[in-house]
DNA sequence: CGATCATAGTGTAGAAAATACACTAAGTCG
DNA sequence: CGACTTAGTGTATTTTCTACACTATGATCG
């Protein structure tokens, strides 16, 4: 007895958000997905999401669902897109509010075979033919951080607090799909001055170690606030 | 016996369209305001905007309500942020999907006093203490029109079809807030290669006569797809 | 109708930033 | 201890950005 308790005057959408996650395995940039297993579009791949609840900000919905999904807590969120077209959702009218998220892959390592649902992070490549207007939603997200990363320093979210210059700068690569010159993606980086060089170096490498730096977030807002810009 | 026809098992929230709307009068960058008439925030500015119909794209609900306060058809618009505090509106919770559009008020003449709506041109610096959290999303759209007007050319929205370089300048330099040079931004702007010089001239002025330009969309278009990027 | 006024329109030189490019250094492994 | 693998470094050239001031043209007014 607890079926249609909730009456308006007048129709109203259902509200959801949607979250694409990217994650950095090795030099393949990946999304978190998770595999429907009821209709419709049971069995195919689809973005993690669900309902936003009457008294939660959209935010936290998506970090509500994040949490649930992967069991990460700080990553980066930033809303993407609101979704609304009349048929998304064979169901009926629902509304998906997009954020996108990056997390630091290496570190939270409890990859695939979650919580008892069927997540899994696929190579983005390969992340086709998802459920609804996945396939959208999936897209606007990778132009977005493909823009993004290059005039702000989010990249350092999907790589381990500790990092080389190479694996950042394989980081760029991959993100924006072509390769950059060694020396003077250096040169611009450490110009920024946002780097920490730290008194370590890599372990257990087969070849010379490589110096590790962490990202300043501290000096970092300093200069935003100053006004800054951080091309790439 | 109209009421609460509409049940569901789950509550849901209403959702709304706000519109973001701004012309240029003059060297002023305006916004379209409407003075609310009922509580809540009644006597108080608002943005325009309204329910989104169950069958209705967002972005036709943002036309819609558009052509309804201006009677305006042609217009940029895009989709801005989507506002979600549980709290932004007091009598319960809405979500607002908002859109910012830029107008050639210079054209559309039909300014203040329309429709029957109390609709007024506000200069942005005046538009404060707005209903709900409009003054939130006036600033995001202000920031939005600020960024996205230094990499795409976008402000020949709010131009009349003809205009001279000047009148360009002048917008850039309204919307940016900051003065110009004018020799390097005229051949940063030629150098693009999106203006036709027109075989006329300005009319009626009390000095020498300025040439007049258009914006070559079709070039716009192709240059796009030919990966360029545009900097002012 | 000539002087005055207001804005249109134009070029260059110096500074800064972006690009292209190849070798030596250091650590591991067999 | 030689071979292998990646780390780490500098310079010259080109391109872009910036700062800057005078002449041209048309309208208006006395």
């Amino acid at each position: 007895m607890k079926k249609n308790k909730y009456c308006y005057e007048y129709p109203r959408p259902s509200v959801v958000v949607d979250c694409v996650v990217f994650g950095l395995d090795d030099d393949l940039l990946k999304v978190l997905l998770i595999r429907r297993d009821r209709d419709p579009f049971a069995g195919r791949w689809a973005l993690p999401g669900g309902f936003v609840d009457m008294d939660e900000p959209l935010e936290s919905a998506a970090l509500r669902e994040l949490k649930e999904e992967t069991g990460v807590g700080d990553l980066f969120l930033e809303q993407l897109y609101t979704f609304g077209d009349p048929h998304r959702d064979p169901r009926g009218r629902v509304i998906s509010v997009a954020y996108y998220a990056l997390v630091k892959l290496s570190d939270h390592k409890p990859v695939a075979a979650d919580d008892a649902r069927d997540a899994e992070w696929v190579d983005v490549k390969q992340a086709t033919k998802l459920a609804f207007d996945h396939d959208t939603v999936l897209k606007t997200a990778l132009d977005r951080l493909r823009a993004k990363v290059r005039y702000q320093p989010i990249g350092f979210e999907l790589l381990p607090a500790k990092f080389t210059l190479t694996q950042l700068q394989s980081l760029y690569e991959t993100i924006l799909g072509q390769p950059i010159d060694k020396r003077n993606f250096r040169r611009k980086i450490l110009a920024m001055s946002l780097l920490t060089e730290l008194p370590e170096t890599q372990q257990q490498v087969a070849h010379r170690a490589a110096r590790l730096y962490r990202f300043d977030r501290q000096r970092y807002r300093q200069l935003v606030k100053a006004g800054f810009n951080f091309e790439v």
